[in-house]
Order: C-alpha cells, then sequence, then structure tokens
RNA sequence: GCCCCCAUCGUCUAGCGGCCUAGGACGCCGCCCUUUCAAGGCGGUAACACGGGUUCGAAUCCCGUUGGGGGUGCCA
C-alpha cells in the first residue's frame, strides 16, 4: 500500500514435502519483500489436523532456509489460533453472516440429482431453516444472491465473479473447527497483510476470501495483537496476485504423489540453491534484459510482480540441471571442492571414509567440476581414485575391452611403456606420448587407443582426462589394473 | 453442468500496432577443438491454435471457435 511497507506472506500447509510450487510462491513473495523494504510472514496453515504432520513443517523451514529465504516473521500457526478464529466465527453469527446447516454431502448431492444438476454445490438448503449452532451442524457462509466479486489482481488485472456462481460455502466444520478460508482471512486481516501472493488455482476461492473480510470490515472487527501491533480496525483489502501454475509434462498441476516436486530431494541430488532459485524465477518470469543467469541480488533489484507472466509452466529439470552445471563451473575451485564434500565422505559416499584422500580428489577436481552439472555426479568421476578395485561396467568392458581385437595388445605396450615411465618421467605429458606410441603400433589414434586403457583403470569409457587420472593414481595402481584387466580378458579369451 | 484462467519453436521465454522474412535460452542435429566425456566455438532444426473483425498496417487490440488448465470438499 502507498507509503507503508508491504507485509506478504508464505502460508503452505504441511501435508508432505516442500514442494517446487511453493518454494516458487515463497520465492515471489520473499522477492517482493526483499525489494521493497516489506515484511516477509511465515504463516503455517494447519487447521486439518488430520492431514498435517509436524515433519513437515520443519521439512518447510530447512528448505526455505536452504533457499536462503527464511521469514522476517514467523511461523505462526494456525493451530494455536483456534480462539481467534472462534471470537471471528461469534462475529461473524451474530452478525448474520452464518447459518448453521446439518446437511451431509449424500443428502446434498440427492437432491441436487433429483433437480437434474449433474456436478452441483449447495443448494441451499438449510438457508433459511434457521437451525441453532451447534449439535453437529456447520456453519455455512451467506453469499450474496446477485452481483459481482471482483479480485484485484497484479498481475491479471480484475476479474470478476458473479456472485449468483458462488455457493454458501462451509465455514466451521461441525466440529467448531475453522476451515481454510475463514482462518485465511482472519489471519491476514490480523498479519496485516497488504499483498497476497499465491498460486493460480487460489483465484477462484478468492472472492470468498474478500466476501469474508468485507464481512468483517462491516462488523467493526479489530485486528488482535498478533504481529505487535496495536489492535486497528480491518485495514482495506490486499491487493492479489495470482501466480501461474507450475505443471508437468502432461500440462497438469504438479502432483506430490506423481511428480519429482521435492525440494529436498533436488538439494539431496546435488542442486545448488542459489541455482535453484534462479531456474525458479525463470518459471513465469523473465529478466528485463534477457539474462537467464543471475545473482539473487540481482534479481531483487530487477523482479517485478507485474511483469509476471499469465500461462502455466512446465517445470523443466533439464534446463534446471543445465542452470545449475552453469553454476557448479562458476564457482571458484575451493568452493567445489567444499561443496562436493558431502557427496564424497560418509554414508552416501560409495568408498569408505578412510579410503577418501581430499588431497588427491583436489588433484582431480578441476576436471571434474567442469564435467558435472549436479554434485551428485562427483563421486562416480572419481570412484577409480578411492575404490580399491575399479567398479568396471560391463557394457564398457564389452566395448572397449572383450570387443576390441587389440585390446590385449594395447594392454601389453601400455604396460610395459608405463612400466618405463614409473621411474622417470611419470607425468601426465609423458604418460600421453607414450600412449600415442602404443597406439601408433596397432595403427590406432590416440582416441581409440585409450579407450581400453581407460576401462581397465576406471571402469568406464567416460571419464576426466585420462593422462591427469593416471598420473595421480601412481604407477603402482595403474600396472596392477592394467594387468588385472589383461588376466580378466586372458581367462574369458584364451 | 456451472464459474474462472490461459494460448509465440518440443520446453522456458522476448515481443506490449509498423524495428518481426518473430529474438534469446534449454533440448536436439551437424561441424570445429580434442586422449574419452564434458566444457568452449560455429552453424542448423523448430512457433505466433483457428476464424472473423478493427486498422493504411496485427504475434501484438476486439469477438467467436477450438484446445488446455484450475475451481466447484465439513482439503488447502
Amino acid at each position: 500500500m502507498p507509503g507503508e511497507s508491504p507485509r506478504v506472506r508464505f502460508a503452505p500447509s504441511p501435508t508432505g514435502f516442500f514442494h517446487v510450487g511453493s518454494a516458487r510462491t515463497a520465492l515471489f513473495n520473499w522477492l517482493v519483500a526483499r525489494r521493497s523494504g516489506g515484511t516477509f510472514v511465515l504463516r503455517i496453515e494447519d487447521t486439518d489436523a488430520e492431514r498435517n504432520r509436524e515433519e513437515w513443517v520443519d521439512g518447510i523451514e530447512a528448505a526455505m532456509h536452504w533457499l536462503s529465504m527464511d521469514p522476517d516473521e514467523g511461523p505462526y500457526r494456525q493451530s494455536a489460533r483456534f480462539d481467534r478464529y472462534d471470537q471471528a466465527v461469534d462475529a461473524l453469527w451474530d452478525g448474520g453472516f452464518l447459518y448453521a446447516c446439518d446437511c451431509t454431502r449424500e443428502e446434498i448431492d440427492a437432491r441436487n440429482k433429483a433437480a437434474g444438476i449433474q456436478t452441483p454445490g449447495y443448494d441451499g438448503f438449510c438457508r433459511d431453516r434457521k437451525l441453532s449452532r451447534g449439535e453437529g451442524r456447520a456453519l455455512r457462509f451467506r453469499t450474496p444472491d446477485a452481483g459481482v466479486t471482483t479480485v484485484i489482481d497484479v498481475i491479471r488485472g480484475d476479474v470478476e465473479f458473479p456472485n449468483t456462481a458462488m455457493d454458501d460455502f462451509v465455514a466451521v466444520k461441525a466440529s467448531g473447527a475453522p476451515l481454510f478460508v475463514l482462518a485465511n482471512v482472519v489471519d491476514d486481516i490480523d498479519m496485516r497483510i497488504s499483498e497476497v501472493i499465491r498460486g493460480e488455482d487460489l483465484l477462484p476461492t478468492t472472492p470468498k476470501n474478500i466476501l469474508m473480510w468485507e464481512a468483517l470490515a462491516s462488523l467493526g472487527w479489530v485486528t488482535d495483537g498478533t504481529t505487535g501491533a496495536a489492535p486497528e480496525p480491518v485495514p482495506a483489502l490486499p491487493v492479489f496476485a495470482h501466480l501461474p501454475m507450475l505443471v508437468n509434462e502432461q500440462r497438469k498441476k504438479l502432483s506430490k504423489r506423481r511428480d519429482p516436486v521435492a525440494v529436498e530431494s533436488y538439494r539431496d541430488q546435488g542442486y545448488l540453491p542459489e541455482a535453484f532459485v534462479n531456474y525458479l524465477a525463470l518459471l513465469g518470469w523473465s529478466p528485463p534484459g534477457g539474462e537467464e543467469i543471475f545473482s539473487v541480488d540481482q534479481l531483487v533489484e530487477w523482479f517485478d510482480l507485474k511483469a509476471v507472466n499469465h500461462s502455466p509452466a512446465f517445470f523443466d529439470v533439464v534446463k534446471l540441471t543445465h542452470i545449475n552445471g552453469e553454476y557448479i563451473r562458476a564457482m571458484s575451485l575451493d568452493a567445489f571442492i567444499d561443496a562436493s564434500r558431502p557427496w564424497l565422505t560418509g554414508p552416501s559416499a560409495p568408498w569408505p571414509d578412510d579410503a577418501f584422500d581430499a588431497e588427491v580428489f583436489r588433484r582431480l577436481a578441476p576436471l571434474v567440476q567442469e564435467r558435472v552439472a549436479v554434485l551428485g555426479e562427483v563421486p562416480a568421476m572419481v570412484d577409480f581414485m578411492f575404490l580399491t578395485e575399479p567398479a568396471i561396467d560391463d557394457n564398457d568392458w564389452a566395448k572397449a575391452i572383450s570387443g576390441d581385437d587389440a585390446a590385449a595388445t594395447i594392454l601389453e605396450g601400455a604396460i610395459a611403456a608405463y612400466r618405463e615411465l614409473a621411474g622417470t618421467d611419470w607425468t601426465a605429458d609423458g604418460l600421453h606420448a607414450a600412449t600415442l606410441a602404443v597406439g601408433e603400433g596397432v595403427g590406432r589414434k590416440l582416441g581409440k587407443a585409450q579407450a581400453p586403457i581407460r576401462v581397465a583403470i576406471t571402469g568406464r569409457r567416460v571419464g576426466p582426462p585420462l593422462f591427469e587420472a593416471l598420473e595421480v593414481l601412481g604407477p603402482e595402481k595403474v600396472l596392477a589394473r592394467l594387468s588385472a584387466a589383461l588376466e580378466r580378458l586372458r581367462a574369458e579369451k584364451p
């Protein structure tokens, strides 16, 4: 609102892993707060005790922290505010905005079916029955019979909803527990939220929010002291911004069940938080200059809610991965080594901790850095250095060794040539020259000649530059592996 | 059914009436570099859903159609 710094909120429901869609919503809220000196509030919408779990709350906070989007205020928990919702319900009831209803879903469906309506909403059966509160009755909000409710949306402009298309929705369960719209509005009022930035899936429920907000305002409702501010009358309606949906390849809203949406799984695979944020920002928005790789500071400077797209965006892991690779390559060597550590030691490393040699990794790290797109790929690039025996890939063995008639000759030639080098010139350059000569002996260019050697040493046909790797591995292991490969080959093809 | 949103290359997008024979990025394909793989360089493939208007002029504005999506819970 003009003159005042905005207050925005991210209000997830802890019903599962922290979702990439939620991360995007959180990010856009966070950006609005950061660029305007506003306040970013975290509110946990856990009114549905059945579906919420405490561990999911931890997951939300951990993921937000990982992405450097810690809230300025909160987390507030709706589950701790039921008394406050009860006050609002009383006020709304006294003001005549609510009525009790004892219809079951089955009864409503039956009536609608009888009336020839296919997939209907509530028919207003209890509207004028003047049922008293309590006794297992839900409380419905009486929606207007005419007129339109207009949602003022920063991204989409004014969106009009005919009030007749809105049925009397349940605001309070028969159990007395408040439902989403009620808790949401009461909280946004108490927390003096000025901009509601959320997913487009909430757009159709926004008129309900507005109606309830206005009902409370008309009742002379005042805010509580939640945020530490003095109580005040209901503020003006917030402005809304409904972000385009994030969709899967089927163009459907991302689903926690079917799609790989857990932010923490991206973290575990070795995506960098900066890259992740960068990619997320590109979904539904693009900077004025058209850059695709930018820092958070630049993002904060450039971001503009008004410039957000209207259409759904596909969450494309391939592009995310590319951007992550750009970030990895842009790191300093030390930063890369540090960032790789979790994948090189501890339970997720493919070798025992004492087999890992940080100094050896450091020597190979520059070669690895430009070859991985996610940190999770690092171990496979260097495992031959730390495993006692190389993990030989069957397919690669078949292609480069057993399927190559010259393999035995090359391996033998390499053993002889490398043995010469062992005490004298065990360097990448020396090994390079020696291998070149071995290749020439069998009429092979280097590219072809090095393949059997590579598989014998590293277990795979692809990997970091071979001669640098041999230099670091050392003559003893190199010669042993070459001999082992030769033996295996002879055993296969006597 | 009803309500709402959306519609540029396969994907993310630029474009906001003439600068568009539609630009960039990812992917894909070729070539170069090269000890494999990457990285890098160069080149290529590929889009304004359709139909009406408005206008001297439409990817851009309006209407319609089609298509897609979301909502329609005593979930959020």
